[in-house]
RNA sequence: GGGAGCUUAGCUCAGUUGGUUCAGAGCAUCUGCCUUACAAGCAGAGGGUCACAGGUUCGAAUCCUGUAGCUCCCA
């Protein structure tokens, strides 16, 4: 049957995917092997597949695949989490767009459209891994809020609550106004901006003149409650204690010092708003200074702004400016460029504001818990690449409580039940709390109490993940097998968020690491390094480019360049690339599958050469990529693959044993090519999983006993493992001398080897059907068309069937030998040096030896040649 | 403002404890080829003061110090 000269993978890709499923070859269930655990970084419900995800899921399906071959038992465990504020803010807008207001609805009401909201969408990312070819066990599937996950946050709140490490306190925290909820430290996002300075006039209400103070947010004026100087700055030094009127708004305040103040800044005054600036807030604290909070949830100002009520804030700012320009009170306006917070979820401007809160207390957690440092620190859990181990330390030595309540519906309500009098209890449910309330001496019923209006931050279910996707919180069944997991594949800025977290959890819940390794991507970035994201507009669409290239080739095309930790610059023309390999290695498979065999022939000596060569090849090859992947370098042992598949299999290999024209090749070198080519294709499917079954399935027609997919990976044997470079070094010579001679390849030329190496003996013929060159066996006749080259220590003498330009041949011979010349005057300076001989390693020395020996035997070639043409 | 890291060919990157497998790979470029699997291909070639300046050493892309530029993290 012909076949098509172009791989086609649409066909392929569905045929072999459905395949695999259908006999569950990725489901994993506990047994006799090793286990192989990876748990994926669960992308949010709200997703859809972008270039990131491409680039991580592929990472951890060739680890999962390799392992699963290597005779594991891989176990890729997929799921979503329930990303509260994003999910919210997706069904908020599509409830607005059905003209529903969530202040019309209920929790429960609004809950159940959220849930509609998730079964529609949820799963569609994980629809989208299945074409990229993920090999997870879909049969595990887990949500963060499905019931047994969700018992396990609760379950974890409670118990840490009654440890002390939980508690409930009032402290400025991080508002979005957009989201209208409250945010950790890690979900506000530092991004520059340019602003004003304004120099503002605060009139002395008990001296003459003014104050002048510079401040960035006008708007927050009226929540002032004091100004504030450095005690040793002479301007003002005389003023402390002396009042100033807030501007417009007329409030007396008084003038307080505080080392904080930066003498340098503005005018070296600071305007003190508690509500809405932290330092201020512990200024106040410290000077128990009223707090005038003056803004709304949603970011207008509040009653108690006095000015414009209802404006947002930003809309306010402006007004303030140009009421106080009216009233001559505004001074200058400067440039300012300064980092301003926005919500990583919404990217609103982030308010601090002060808040009554559920907190974490991470330092008494730590010190429960310092294998949470150490463990990172002294490699016990691994980090690639491990210059990231100083990020994690700098943020651990540095943590703040955690603030894990979300003012949101959208996820696990916190378990805290209050009384009329604002008394709680935590409890499971509202049940327990009753007791708890008893225990009290509160005796209260069902009616009398009311949970938390609040739920917990997403990440408080997320680093229970490598534990509870294992149900480890109810029992150790499967935690026992699978957990620590193996490697975790995840990008280094989830590393605070998510990482650190889940090596918490594990510690204090499990005693063990949550895994072995962490893997860190880098960023999908375009040419100009800029993120991929939607909004820019400059990520194509994953679904099209496997639509278009393929999935093998879209994977190849992420990982041949994608070290850990680095970014990667994504080019369509990476695609190609693989899309052209793909093509390679089919073509190279219509060859081998054109060949009709010759039964009852012996077997070629340039046949056996080329089988030999190419087992050396493919067993270095295997053996350096086993030190690879040992150091998760995927991207180099791909790039170890696609040369070996590309140059030495296909270009040196398949055309060493392709038969002459007319002939056909034996049958025990197609057998031999058969099995290469099924190693190769086994060797590959970590990262091209499509095209090797297809390849594999098709070399032994339906005949094999277990698909590529769980075939057992080629392990390196190391006795046949030669570099074996000399023959296609021979090969390329005579090929550069027919370029440059203008020499057909077609014209036969005759060839004498002298002093020759074995390693370029043993494969003469090999290098004769290569090449196009007869070897003489008998000794050289000297004549005037023959041009001498070395390979190694080997001199080679080719016949030309034109006349040689002497002269130019005494040229080419100098220049080699002046060069020699001065790198046996080199080594030779080493070796007579005596400091060397005595402080280098004595193997330095002996290969220095050698070099100077292997330099002496050329040199003394290089001048007979010499002296026999002239 | 505090901390960490990076700088090697036109581009993206390797370069393990200092020592000719130390100056490499892929892509791109250039030259010649429609050679009976593949032009999504074949055969060749060119290209780098290893950011800069010092130092340590018998020996430095590799270790140390400083300078410049870039990146990330934290406040």
């Amino acid at each position: 049957m012909e076949i098509s000269s172009k791989y086609n993978p649409t066909e392929i890709e569905n045929k072999w995917y459905q395949y695999w499923l259908t006999n569950k070859y990725f489901s994993s269930k506990p047994d006799h092997r090793i286990p192989y655990t990876v748990v994926i970084p669960p992308p949010n419900v709200t997703g859809v597949l972008h270039m990131g995800h491409m680039l991580n899921n592929t990472i951890q399906d060739v680890l999962v695949r390799r392992a699963r071959m290597m005779g594991m038992n891989a176990c890729w465990v997929p799921g979503t989490d329930h990303a509260s504020i994003a999910t919210e803010a997706k069904v908020v807008n599509l409830l607005a767009s059905q003209g529903i207001k969530k202040s019309d609805l209920s929790r429960e009401d609004f809950l159940k459209h959220a849930w509609e909201w998730k079964e529609k969408y949820g799963g569609i990312i994980l629809e989208q891994l299945k074409k990229l070819g993920a090999s997870c066990d879909w049969d595990r599937t887990r949500f963060t809020m499905e019931p047994k996950l969700s018992d396990a946050v609760i379950e974890v709140f409670v118990d840490l609550y009654q440890k002390g490490l939980v508690y409930r306190g009032t402290r400025m925290v991080n508002w979005d106004p957009q989201g209208k909820t409250t945010l950790s430290d890690e979900e506000v996002k530092f991004k520059e901006v340019k602003d004003s300075l304004y120099y503002i006039k605060y009139q002395g209400v008990d001296f003459d003149g003014h104050l002048e103070i510079a401040t960035a947010r006008p708007e927050t004026i009226a929540g002032d409650v004091a100004v504030c100087v450095n005690p040793n700055d002479d301007r003002y030094k005389h003023l402390l204690g002396k009042k100033v009127r807030v501007p417009l708004i007329n409030r007396e305040v008084e003038i307080i010092a505080d080392d904080y103040i930066d003498i340098e800044f503005g005018t070296g005054v600071l305007k003190v708003t508690p509500a809405h600036d932290i330092h201020d807030y512990e200024i106040g604290l410290k000077f128990n200074l009223p707090v005038i909070d003056t803004l709304n949830d949603d970011g207008t100002i509040s009653e108690q702004g006095v000015l414009f009520v209802g404006q947002d804030r930003f809309v306010a700012r402006k007004a303030w400016v140009s009421d106080l320009k009216e009233h001559d009170l505004l001074i200058k306006v400067e440039d300012y460029v300064h980092n301003v917070g926005f919500s990583e979820r919404t990217d609103a401007v982030v308010e601090p504001k002060i808040s009554t809160q559920w907190f974490l207390d991470m330092k008494k957690f730590m010190e429960k818990n310092p294998k949470v440092l150490s463990a990172v620190m002294d490699d016990e859990i691994k980090f690639y690449p491990e210059k990231l181990k100083n990020t994690y330390k700098h943020w651990i030595e540095n943590i703040r409580d955690w603030n894990i309540s979300r003012q949101l519906w959208w996820g696990h309500r916190i378990p805290a039940f209050y009384d009329e009098s604002g008394d709680f209890v935590v409890a499971q449910t509202a049940e327990k709390a009753i007791v708890e309330f008893a225990k009290k001496g509160k005796s209260l019923n069902l009616t009398q109490i009311k949970q938390d209006d609040d739920v917990l931050d997403t990440w408080f279910s997320s680093w229970l993940w490598p534990i509870s996707v294992f149900d480890g919180f109810e029992s150790k069944e499967e935690l026992n097998y699978y957990y620590p997991t193996n490697d975790l594949v995840t990008a280094p800025e989830i590393m605070f968020f998510w990482v650190a977290r889940m090596i918490m959890a594990g510690y204090e819940y499990t005693g063990e690491k949550p895994f072995k390794n962490v893997y860190y991507t880098g960023i999908v970035r375009d040419k100009q390094r800029r993120k991929m994201s939607k909004s820019l507009g400059n990520s194509p669409d994953p679904l099209d480019l496997i639509a278009q290239y393929g999935a093998d080739a879209v994977r190849l095309g992420m990982l041949l360049c994608a070290p850990a930790g680095n970014d990667i610059l994504f080019d369509e023309s990476q695609i190609e690339q693989g899309r052209n390999f793909c093509n390679k290695i089919w073509n190279a498979y219509r060859l081998y599958h054109q060949w009709e065999p010759l039964k009852d022939v012996e077997i070629r000596t340039y046949e056996l050469e080329a089988i030999e060569w190419f087992e050396n090849r493919l067993n270095r090859t295997l053996l350096e990529n086993e030190e690879h992947f040992a150091q998760f370098r995927l991207s180099d042992a791909l790039m170890n693959l696609y040369k070996l598949i590309w140059d030495d299999f296909c270009a040196v290999y398949l055309e060493a044993v392709k038969p002459h024209y007319g002939e056909s090749i034996t049958m025990e070198a197609k057998e031999a090519t058969k099995l290469f080519f099924a190693q190769l294709m086994k060797a590959i499917h970590p990262y091209m999983p499509f095209i090797s079954e297809e390849i594999y399935h098709s070399l032994f027609e339906g005949s094999i006993e277990s698909p590529c997919v769980v075939s057992e990976y080629p392990i390196a044997n190391k006795e046949k493992a030669f570099a074996m470079e000399l023959p296609m070094q021979l090969v390329s010579e005579v090929r550069n001398i027919r370029a440059q001679k203008q020499i057909s390849p077609k014209e036969k030329l005759y060839a004498w080897m002298e002093n020759a190496e074995s390693e370029l003996v043993d494969f003469s013929s090999m290098i004769s059907k290569l090449s196009n060159v007869e070897f003489q066996p008998n000794q050289r006749i000297s004549n005037s068309n023959q041009t001498m080259f070395l390979i190694n220590k080997s001199e080679i003498w080719l016949e030309l069937n034109l006349e040689i330009d002497v002269e130019a041949e005494k040229n080419k011979i100098q220049e080699e030998i002046t060069y020699l010349e001065g790198f046996w005057k080199a080594t030779n300076s080493k070796l007579s040096n005596e400091k060397f001989v005595a402080n280098a390693k004595p193997e330095i020395v002996e290969k220095e030896r050698q070099k100077l020996n292997d330099a002496e035997t050329k040199l003394q070639n290089l001048r007979v040649q010499l002296s026999n043409l002239s």
